[in-house]
DNA sequence: CATACACTGGTTTTT
DNA sequence: CCAGTGTATG
């Protein structure tokens, strides 16, 4: 057969390994991925159709790249293939089987903010105080409760400890609103599954038997309920290939229970166990860090990473004044590493997104090329979030949360008082908006705050009964101008960035191609389809590693990527161990795995670095060095202090912002990648030779970049020819702000000139 | 009764 | 540094 490209000894085991329970624990590099691939595309090989197989990854983007690997194993596309998050083969499980659910194929999912206001509307309804009691803390316990599949009536009500007893009163009514609003959270999506399986023998049978294989990536970070979906779909043949490692558990905060894979041989009776400690990605030294600090906890099987690779350079640690030098040293490194890598071969990795900001502008500043995964998402931002629940709201005029949040944005007269009252006056088995719609005869509704609801609820309404038969983007719009949206975003602070970013939506909307949905309910609407696939997209699915720039990340999204050289930010005191994480040793020991993960990302070089002096939530302090930089070997780590050396170069550059640097602030890497050389310093480097030839000379001695001829590069100055996916071709008339801010103001050929964010447009020259 | 503005407190990581 | 809440005003 040709799937199998070079495997060594234990990876092949791992690959042919037949019918029955098989457990890979795969360390950090170890090539897992190519086990899996190689084991999915052994089995169709082998005659196993694609349709019969399952494969459940930690993220969407995993699994678009497994199924693209595989194809190209076998020479097509692995037709039928199920792969996807458990979250997502949740949501396609429970539109597929709706008839046997108490909500219809139509279903919302609400994301945690959805949630946390249906929460605080069954604490309204079951009368416990929100003062007292934080929405959040019974949300985050209700969420816990169905990780474990303990149902509404299931937790004690008489228990001593009080936040328990209240969140058993709540639970109930929230589980009842959510019904009511034909909407699952995303606990559901994996509690309500496991319920379905277990429950519906018939169901459960019929997957099981569809099923032949399961195979699942980063078992370690799987939860209770995750746990129990894989045992009903392997029940009965026990075809279930699980692959992790203990050591990159990362994820006990959110309910993953490593137990999960320390216990599989006793779930899975017979379980072949492979082990994959020869590591393919990182030089001696890195692994010798890495093998140091991971073997210090106590809680795992004992394992050693060894290297394949000769020599390596030594892991550098490096200590900065404050958080900016960290930023701007880290910078000024990456520069000098021009020789031997480009800015795509970077990551800088942190313990929380806040500790981007630095990076961002000293990268900016040199003008090096990066992008950020995560942080304020596109998704999560307000404006964003408004338009969406107003879309949500014409897809699924049941939605109570959507309702919430739109019904008095723009401001429509409805206040807390109003809105209290048109609650109390629901009637039996009505939702929020059908009270709505009759406003006026709710007791205590003031007149002109009734005919605004009812004005409200019946445009809701007309874009509804047209939300089936039009395309996405007409309902978008349609609804945009309907309730004047644009209008009322553009008279906002921030007006102008918000109108693009919901254009940037808009567009993202016009893309979206509707067939790429799977087991869509039959008479689902485009837009429907489009609020569906957005639901479940996660950052890192967002992310595309082809191209030039440096990557910025918490090490949490760096789970299962690798950089020739890594940058750990910020090991230092209470941040990295984060908090209070060194009063637990569970906790401390989760912090440590994320060290190790962070440590493992890297090929080549590392960097470990900390600040004397740190900003953190508004008020400056002392940090002191994190423990774990106690924990590195002696050996084949350097330590040193990057001071104030170089810092006049630096200096010399920063006050400079001149117009000429803003096209490269903007400046969006393409997919081709790989092929550039880039230098530094007076005189080094071409300009590049992109574009309109409209460059001036770069004077001083800034970063440059080299391109090949063959590169395609967009420079984004005036005057310079581009294509929208969406808007088609145009003119570039204008540029302002910068990074991911950065605006252009485009003149289309098919008429109109409007704002692009290239941070979000797949802009291309034409 | 709605809205604008000042203040306070809490503060990770994310499918 | 942010969001969510309390107070003054229209």
């Amino acid at each position: 057969m040709s799937a199998a490209p070079e495997l060594n000894p234990e990876q092949r085991e791992a690959v042919e390994h037949g019918e029955g329970p098989l457990l890979v624990l795969a360390g950090a590099g170890s090539g897992k991925t190519r086990v899996l691939t190689a084991r999915i595309a052994r089995l169709i090989d082998e005659g196993v159709p694609p349709w019969h197989i399952l494969a459940v990854t930690f993220t969407n983007r995993a699994a678009g790249e497994m199924t693209r690997r595989i194809g190209a194993l076998l020479g097509e596309p692995p037709a039928g293939l199920w792969s996807g998050t458990f979250h997502a083969l949740g949501a396609r499980l429970l539109r597929r089987e709706a008839d046997v659910l108490d909500r219809d194929a139509h279903f919302t999912i609400y994301d945690r903010d959805d949630s946390l206001r249906a929460v605080k509307m069954a604490m309204e309804e079951v009368g416990v105080d929100p003062d007292r009691w934080s929405p959040a803390a019974v949300r985050s316990r209700i969420g816990a409760a169905k990780g474990r599949l303990t149902g509404p009536g299931d937790l004690e009500t008489e228990t001593f400890d009080l936040l328990s007893r209240r969140v058993a009163e709540v639970y109930p009514a929230y589980e009842a609103i959510l019904r009511r609003c034909n909407a699952y959270d995303f606990d559901d999506l994996l509690s309500r599954t496991v319920r379905l399986l277990e429950e519906e023998d018939e169901v459960r049978e019929r997957y099981a038997g569809r099923f032949l294989h399961v195979l699942v990536d980063e078992y370690q970070d799987t939860n209770h309920a995750q746990y129990r979906m894989v045992r009903a779909l392997a029940s009965g043949h026990g075809n279930v290939c699980v692959v992790g490692d203990d050591d990159q558990s990362i994820y006990g905060w959110r309910g993953a229970d490593v137990g999960n894979i320390l216990d599989f041989e006793r779930d899975f009776p017979g379980a072949h166990v492979v082990r994959l400690e020869r590591n393919y990605r990182s030089t001696a030294p890195i692994l010798q860090v890495a093998n140091a600090v991971i073997a210090r906890n106590t809680a795992r099987k004992p394992k050693e990473l060894r290297t394949v690779r000769g020599g390596g350079d030594p892991v550098q640690v490096v200590r900065t004044a404050d958080e900016r030098a960290e930023a701007e040293w880290a910078v000024r490194e990456i520069a000098g590493l021009s020789d031997r890598f480009h800015p795509g071969d970077v990551a800088v990795l942190y313990r929380t997104n806040a500790q981007s900001r630095p990076f961002e502008e000293a990268l900016r500043r040199e003008g090096v090329p990066y992008r950020i995964v995560g942080g304020v998402r596109f998704y999560e931002r307000r404006e964003i979030k408004d338009v969406l629940a107003y879309l949500q709201l014409v897809v699924n005029p049941a939605d109570e949360a959507a309702f919430l949040r739109v019904v008095n944005w723009p401001r429509r007269g409805i206040g807390s008082v109003t809105l209290g009252r048109l609650l109390a006056g629901r009637g039996e088995g009505e939702n929020l908006l059908e009270t709505a719609g009759h406003a006026a005869e709710v007791p205590e509704i003031p007149a002109g705050g009734a005919r605004s609801l009812e004005a409200f609820a019946g445009a809701v309404r007309e874009l509804h009964a047209v939300q089936r038969e039009e395309p996405a983007r007409a309902v978008a719009r349609a609804c945009l101008e309907r309730f004047s949206l644009r209008t009322a975003l553009s008279e906002e602070e921030d007006g102008e960035e918000r109108v693009a970013n919901v254009d940037e939506l808009l567009a993202g909307i016009a893309e979206f191609d509707p067939s790429g949905v799977e087991d869509a309910p039959e008479d689902a609407g485009e837009l429907e389809l489009f609020l569906q696939h957005v639901a479940l997209l996660s950052d890192i699915d967002r992310y595309d590693p082809e191209r030039g720039s440096v990557s910025l990340m918490t090490l949490h999204n760096a789970k299962g990527l690798e950089f020739p050289v890594v940058f750990v930010a910020g090991l230092e005191r209470g941040l990295f161990p984060l908090g209070r994480a060194e009063e637990s040793v569970e906790e401390y020991e989760e912090e440590r795995r994320l060290f190790y993960v962070g440590v493992t990302r890297a090929r080549d070089r590392l960097y470990l670095t900390h600040a004397d002096r740190r900003w953190r939530a508004g008020s400056g302090g002392e940090s002191s060095p994190s423990p774990f930089l106690d924990e590195l070997p002696e050996d084949p780590v350097e330590r040193r202090r990057a001071g104030w050396a170089g810092r006049a170069a630096s200096g010399r550059r920063a006050g400079r912002a001149g117009s000429r640097d803003s096209a490269w602030r903007g400046k969006r890497d393409d997919g081709s990648g790989g092929d550039f050389s880039w230098r530094i310093g007076p005189g080094s480097g071409k300009k590049r030779s992109a574009g309109s030839g409209s460059d001036e000379e770069d004077d001083d001695g800034g970063v440059r970049y080299d391109y090949g001829d063959t590169q395609e590069v967009l420079s984004f100055e005036p005057g310079e020819r581009i294509v929208h996916p969406s808007f088609g071709t145009g003119t570039i008339r204008g540029l302002e702000g910068a990074g991911r801010a950065v605006k252009l103001t485009i003149e289309f050929d098919e008429g109109g000139t409007r704002k692009v964010m290239p941070a979000y447009a797949e802009l291309r020259p034409e």
